[in-house]
DNA sequence: TCAAAAGTGTTTTACCTACACCCATGA
DNA sequence: TCATGGGTGTAGGTAAAACACTTTTGA
């Protein structure tokens, strides 16, 4: 790169959205911030991109260092690059979202000290991020809303085995609207995309619904179509 | 930035896909390197993004360079960024698309010298492109094919005055399918958002077809729904 | 037996699809 | 008058939308 010194100086940071479905709650994981700027406040987990990294492996490596989980897929949305959106100077941020599934236990722990303190909050109260965080936000979320319609993504937020109530509710919670149960069941189990298991929802006082699991297999024999949930 | 100089050392640049349609084709504006790496190959029009320079007015200004023109909407589609993309070092690619009018006169002219030598080449006929651009290129119409069916971005394409057919046949080559002359016509003028002219097509040999314009104030306010063009 | 959610069908409506002939124009 | 594309309508099928009651279970 000796030709062109002029172009040496910028600064690259990946940050991600991390998506949990948790209690009928959707869920992003947020670090507070102890070093300037911004001390105190919240912000999605992301660093510095190193020399010699891809930024698919930084996008990894921060999703694990925030969650101790690896290979998770994530997917690249936007990329930042305004001028003035870090206070120290021009930095650009490449932006991802991943899915994870949140089990009871809470079991998603941070593992580097950037992002202790990381908390899970609901999308409906989040906070003023630092940065342009915000809008990062913002946008991601605007793009699994729209991705959720035609694409199984919601899967990747629930137990390996749900029930047909949940997965509706995560429909809603994402697509900010109530949907119809009986069509909802009736288009989802059209697509042919689940297996309907033996089993049953334990522990609950009421009638135990019946559990299904994401059948990829059958997915992929009949996703030429895509998926489609508008009302 | 003082407290961060490990970070120091990267190199961004922006890559554009210029989009015209021109004579029944759908082409893209390509220049030819005379710098190695990649001497005497085609590339994607971009260059290095200045220090002080927003990646979006990066965008705009290789545009200009390429094109003559400003103020044209452009789409940030993605970011790439995997090691060994460039020989010379790992540079990060942000990619946007851009769509412009061919006017008959081809009055699109090269403004800077990194872009002379710039042609425009039939989609359907790129060759294999310096760096990673055959994939970015591929990424990038990807993009614009899933967006013309909900969004009106083939208008960006045409002359101001068109006819049905003309827009049927950009519809017809961006999704690389024939569509049905009377159902296109049925489902694009009940979408109520082209305004009929009191003219028709002139100088062909047979029977000249009305001409349309795109109308925004229409658009607008019909469009809470999307358009939507599968078969 | 009560509370809570599971589970289930039908009718109406809108949209998509397939399909073929006559018309207007300039050469 | 011929060649070329312009312009038009309908019927059948499929999917979406609206809508309410009975069943199961544990407390």
């Amino acid at each position: 790169m000796e030709n062109l010194p002029a172009h040496f100086d910028s600064l690259f940071t990946v940050d991600c959205i991390i998506f949990g479905f948790d209690e009928g709650e959707l869920k992003i994981l947020l670090i507070e911030r102890n070093e300037d700027p911004f001390r105190g406040w919240f912000a999605l987990p992301g660093y510095f991109v190193e020399k010699t990294e891809a930024i698919e492996s930084a996008a990894q490596r921060i999703l694990y260092e925030s969650t101790g989980l690896k290979g998770i897929y994530m997917e690249q949305f936007y990329t930042f690059g305004a001028l003035g959106r870090h206070p120290q100077g021009r930095v650009i941020t490449v932006a991802y979202y991943a899915m994870i599934r949140l089990t009871g236990q809470k079991d998603v722990k941070p593992v580097s000290d950037f992002a202790r303190q990381a908390v899970w909050v609901n999308v409906k109260d989040i906070p003023e991020l630092a940065f342009d965080h915000s809008r990062i936000f913002r946008k991601g979320f605007e793009k699994i809303r729209n991705k959720i319609s035609y694409q199984p993504i919601a899967f990747e937020l629930l137990p390996e085995k749900f029930t047909l109530t949940q997965l509706q509710n995560l429909y809603e919670v994402i697509l900010n609207k109530k949907l119809d149960k009986r069509n909802f069941r009736k288009k989802m189990l059209s697509y042919d995309i689940l297996k309907e298991l033996d089993e049953k929802q334990k522990g609950v006082s009421y009638r135990a619904a019946k559990l299904y699991k994401f059948d990829k297999r059958k997915f992929a024999k009949n996703f030429h179509k895509e998926l489609s949930f508008t009302k």
